[in-house]
DNA sequence: AAGTAATCGAGACGGTACGTCATGTCTTACC
DNA sequence: GGTAAGACATGACGTACCGTCTCGATTACTT
């Protein structure tokens, strides 16, 4: 969340907070996490949470944030060839939410993603915003080599792509491998045409 | 959840308890849903609770299935033209979702799920599954008039039509109307040919 | 307790329950002895305890009763020389309170008497007023030879002589042994005469 | 009780925590008090009780030590007359065991030490322990004119003096009055010359 | 270089809810 | 009709965390 950054913080209480909530919820999952014991295991005292960030929620989602190479190339490959295209990124997405590391964060996530809206907010425009506008980049892309109608709905369009994907993944219901990334991408690919 | 029948269980007391807890969900949310206040609404000691559901969630679970109409007739329409059955089913599920009633209890599930495995299993068994199946029927049906490729995988299928919605829904992508419905449906209908 | 004998009354589960009742308030105390534990020992229903008896110290107290000699002749001996008879009687005294398995539940008895009139009234009738009666005679016995004065209050007297070891015991103010039963023999008969 | 002293407790809670348990012991009796009402009443969280506490019975001893004024001095007046000074040191406690005010603490008391080491231990150390000394201090004095035999044990010689006494109030064989401890004092200076 | 103010660790505080236990009442089915 | 079994409403238990608060003790800027 990083709310401000103030004169005097300490980086070495911020990292450990962090480091600690990262590992925590992995370990006990983000219901079972408390501040508390985050404090503990960074060696902190909790006002310095409190002071900090807002709420559990908030430092989870720091804490992946900084996980995360934020620095990272988002656009998509443009080859010329959207399915193609389509079927590296979604075997790159589907790869990612199969990854155990990847799992417990990403669901807590969502969860707390659903009864706070700051928190909500942050996520779409820091984190999913981001990917969606990047792929939409790629099929306004497509639209002009007429791989994709010209009067398809991108913001829709983008829906169809990993709509399917993070549905599977939430709802487990069924394996997040490469043939399935394909065949999404198929039937995608084929109903923006 | 109804775990087992053990003996005399006091019907009257189930109704209650389930009738409170999805009045205090609708009223508060789920995370600040209390066992304790479930209890006092319904008049009802907390070890009635404890004795027949093993959490918060099953509850919850529980009141939602019993709010539903189990009997009703899941199977899709089909009036032959693939495209208008599924505007229609899908503008009936996008209401459902936009519906203020069905939000806190149907984010409830979707974050419950998350922890609860047991949760999941019955929820994807008792709720999600019949619905894709159903689903699935009116697909195949198409499959034999044409409209549906034979060599399409339909549980691919309907997570390409449901999916885009559910993520829309979940994440607050955008509006859940008729319009959005009819788009989804299109593309859907056009990537399965 | 026993507080009625209608027709019907299993004599079978009296047993279970009485015994289980002793055999629990030696094992866990008083205090943390529940009517369930009893009924769940003596193989019996709860409501079969509540029918029979009003509190858990009636239940308690209904098993002492059983577990001693109420036909035992409480009468003390009379040799004529009053010192030497008391000795006697108190090393015996000594020796049932210094026993193991009466602490419990004569500890229990005494902290159950404090706050149930009922129970108090019943065990000064039953169990202790004969035996101070019992002494009493001894003592009156003994004025006649002179060995007690005349004008001695013989409630008093008895008090005198049971007063100090109960309150060794009770307190835990020292040991409980022959030395000590001939040494409050000693000063009562001194004092008495 | 008083465990120990970390860091910086609050003085009014545990004030105010005292205050309560008198109050509340008085007016339901000990084994009615509840930990849940002792916080409540005296606006306090039960964990703060918990924190500084073991038990029910020890908040009940600190705030029946509390209510005393532990400076007092407990030496017994030596005016050279033992039968004297025992009557009027046995009058002031026969008084003190009537007393209403003492009845139900006094009582508690008793109870709660028969199934708590630690309170016991507390007890006859903080409480008993001091009183009992002093009363020995005041027979040595008397063994010094002769008033009581050299060869007398007067750890059995105080019990002879209060034990009468607290047999009679515990259990209720009759009334405390100024009679009553003349006659017991009378015979207790009677055994001990 | 000393003064000073924000931040830190620690953890006590008033609370809320937890999940468990035992109470005493009740209902059912058996004998 | 008494019984074993056990569900029920009630209410206290002792624990876990909440978010706020105070306490020195650093610590890094200001003067």
């Amino acid at each position: 969340m990083t709310v401000k950054q103030p004169a005097r913080r300490s980086e070495r209480s911020r990292q450990a907070i962090l480091g600690a909530a990262a590992e925590l919820v992995a370990e006990v999952g983000f219901p079972k996490l408390t501040i508390e014991a985050i404090a503990a295991r960074a060696g902190v005292g909790k006002q310095t949470i409190y002071r900090w960030w807002p709420s559990k929620g908030a430092v989870v989602f720091d804490a992946m944030l900084s996980g995360m190479s934020e620095d990272g190339d988002l656009s998509l490959p443009d080859t010329g060839d959207l399915a193609a295209d389509l079927r590296l990124v979604l075997r790159g997405t589907v790869a990612e939410m199969a990854d155990p590391a990847f799992q417990a964060p990403g669901r807590a996530m969502t969860t707390e993603i659903q009864s706070d809206p700051v928190l909500a907010r942050e996520y779409r425009e820091r984190l999913l915003g981001p990917n969606l506008e990047a792929a939409k980049a790629r099929l306004r892309s497509a639209q002009e080599t007429g791989e994709v109608g010209r009067n398809v709905d991108l913001d829709v369009a983008v829906e169809m792509i990993f709509g399917p994907v993070y549905y599977r993944w939430l709802l487990r219901l069924g394996p997040l491998d490469d043939a399935y990334a394909d065949a999404v991408a198929g039937l995608a690919v084929a109903g923006l045409r």
